[in-house]
DNA sequence: CATCTATCGACAACGACTACCAACACCACG
DNA sequence: CGTGGTGTTGGTAGTCGTTGTCGATAGATG
């Protein structure tokens, strides 16, 4: 017969080529490009399958993503794991990771000084990077 | 013949609408949401002019926005038209503003440090306050 | 291999938003 | 008050990022 239990990660090629790429990328990239990109390389994935692999690794914690002041979402594979912030460039996607205990211990004091809890914060630093002013 | 200045803005009884509906609501609210509002109230606004009279106030200060996780930008007209930023209860949308100098001056610092330019930033606290703990 | 089923992917659909452009209505001026 | 010009409106069509659909495909297990 069958027995029921829909919880089983499949190891496929596409992934494994969207993940390549990731490794290779520096910055932050939208879905789209990451799919031209795979395109040029001649990886055969479909537009589709990386916006659904993206996500996959965003909930797997393996990819850190943001949205643009347009509401476009932006994909990154981040270096580190512990909480930290970007730095980013709006025309070429460069990144920096910072980090600011100051602003973490800032964040959490007001939320708890007007009786808040559970608290969490976003915060994404936009501008132009130095090679894209030129 | 006539002269070259396409600066003036116009009173119109749309802008009115949409400005006294503003300070009639509290929290964070989409453009359809307000024109909803705005129709059920008999007031005869267009969705496209809701969307620039919305830009135009953001633009001017008058308006705060901000982006929910989906992407959706949501407006609220704000009690302060300096730059400050927001503590929201992710429950009930209270909204509490607040102002971090500090935070202001490390963000602009870490930038110009990576020899950024035109830079901005985007700062929100999320939590439970402490009514919807209860 | 055989079989099961997660996954793929081309395409359609969706939702927020914007461009278009002819009709409209502020408002400075006469 | 009229009137002219020009900033503004708004229905509609289109853009754009993203997701749903569903038959075809291909991992994984034995
Ligand atoms: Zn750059
Ligand atoms: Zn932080
Ligand atoms: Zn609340
Ligand atoms: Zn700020």
């Amino acid at each position: 017969m069958n027995q029921a239990m829909p919880n089983v990660t499949r190891n496929t090629r596409q992934r494994a080529e969207v993940l390549a790429l990731l490794r290779e990328v520096e910055g932050f990239h939208s879905a789209q490009q990451l799919h031209q990109m795979l395109l040029a390389r001649k990886a055969g994935v479909g537009l589709t399958t990386v916006y659904r692999t993206l996500q996959l690794l965003v909930d797997a914690g393996e990819v850190d993503s943001t949205r643009l002041p347009g509401g476009e979402q932006l994909f990154r594979r981040c270096s580190q794991s512990k909480h930290h912030h970007h730095l980013v460039c709006r025309d070429c996607g460069r990144t920096v990771e910072v980090a600011g205990p100051a602003v973490e211990r800032w964040a959490d004091q007001v939320a708890a000084q007007h009786g808040f809890v559970d608290v969490g914060h976003t915060l994404e630093i936009f501008g132009t990077c130095a090679e894209c002013v030129r």
